[in-house]
DNA sequence: CTCAGAAACTATAACCATTATAGATTCGGA
DNA sequence: TCCGAATCTATAATGGTTATAGTTTCTGAG
């Protein structure tokens, strides 16, 4: 990796930096891009010029680490395991869910849970992943990428970590979800 | 209703007309709410006051159709029929699934489909059915509206319609979703 | 090595949505 | 009739975002 690239990198991990720090001591909504700016000594120009989806994908990669860790969670998972086990399984080990984390990640997720704008775009990168999500899912399940039924599954765990993410048992929650999408709505009628 | 609620109204109204006129002849983006304000013959101050969530929320009204909507077809669905047929059913004759609509509608329609802005807020719109919808749902079924299972069928089903929205055949879509939430994702593992 | 061009950065100025302020007008009810 | 509240207005400020045009810094070809 040539300079360039090196002193670029530099410059996007500056202004995650100073985003996070800011954000964590005086709120999103209490930062200007502006302070982010002056804080990781760039102009706005060059802050929007690293992060073109505005202020909130400040504190985000662009989404490619996601999608990824999903195709391969699918593609290589155990024999025996079915793909929604897999999927369960390494949702289970990702941000909202657990509390394995080192407290500086632990301290960013709290921000983005108790944050709507962040949360949000959180949602916006899981979704961003759909494609890929569902091409993973056709591939082992003997039907096309742009089946309705793959596409929704696909969709539909992706929005668990907003859907989840903010109860008050979020593991629990997450559990509940895959056994819906597992075994789908069974309806125990009211008594007439 | 006196002249005061109803004059209210006449400007909310003249507000909605001119942003649909306006964003039909040169799309979302290229109207800006001054013009739109000049349009109705209001001050952008006025029209903020009447429309609280911005540019998008002009062409839509505050969602308290949609939660009664929801509410009442599932509670008074004919007998025999399940929570999930009802909602089915009722989704069907909605927006995007049928095109038996005056053509000032579907041109409605057709510019909150085609705008990423505005299908994002119509997606808000629904959600914020969620809790309406919830408890529906929890009244029918014999468990508590903050059940997870609840919430998240809740929120499945009112995600449908920016899932399915798009789909070249969205009322094949919206069926194929369905049966995914009724019957869960049954996997037919490829062949070793 | 050198130099031409690409890439990253900068200052500056614009644009637009949104909010705040303070005051004017209109309406409803007592 | 008259007070208070709701509506509307003009105006200005804030803040995110983009456009422009020019400067510096790196890279790779010759």
């Amino acid at each position: 990796m040539g300079r360039r690239e090196r002193k670029k990198a530099q410059t996007r991990r500056a202004l995650s930096d100073a985003a996070l720090r800011l954000f964590c001591e005086h709120g999103y909504d209490g930062v200007t891009v502006a302070q982010i700016a002056d804080e990781a000594d760039v102009s706005i120009a060059t802050l929007f010029a690293h992060v073109p989806d505005g202020k909130e994908a400040l504190i985000f990669d662009d989404g490619t680490e996601r999608r990824v860790w999903l195709a391969t969670a699918v593609r290589d998972r155990p024999p025996g395991q079915s793909v929604l086990e897999a999927l369960h399984q390494c949702m289970a080990a990702r941000g909202p869910f657990t509390n394995d984390l080192p407290p500086e990640l632990r301290r960013k997720r709290d921000l983005i849970v108790s944050t709507p704008a962040l949360r949000e775009y959180s949602r916006k990168l899981w979704i961003a992943s759909e494609g890929a999500l569902a091409e993973a899912i056709a591939a082992e399940s003997d039907r096309a990428p742009s089946d309705m039924t793959v596409r929704a599954l696909a969709r539909y765990v992706l929005e668990i970590p907003e859907l989840a993410g903010t109860e008050p048992d979020p593991l629990a929650a997450l559990n509940a979800i895959f056994d819906l999408l597992e075994s789908g709505w069974r309806e125990s009628p009211k008594e007439a």
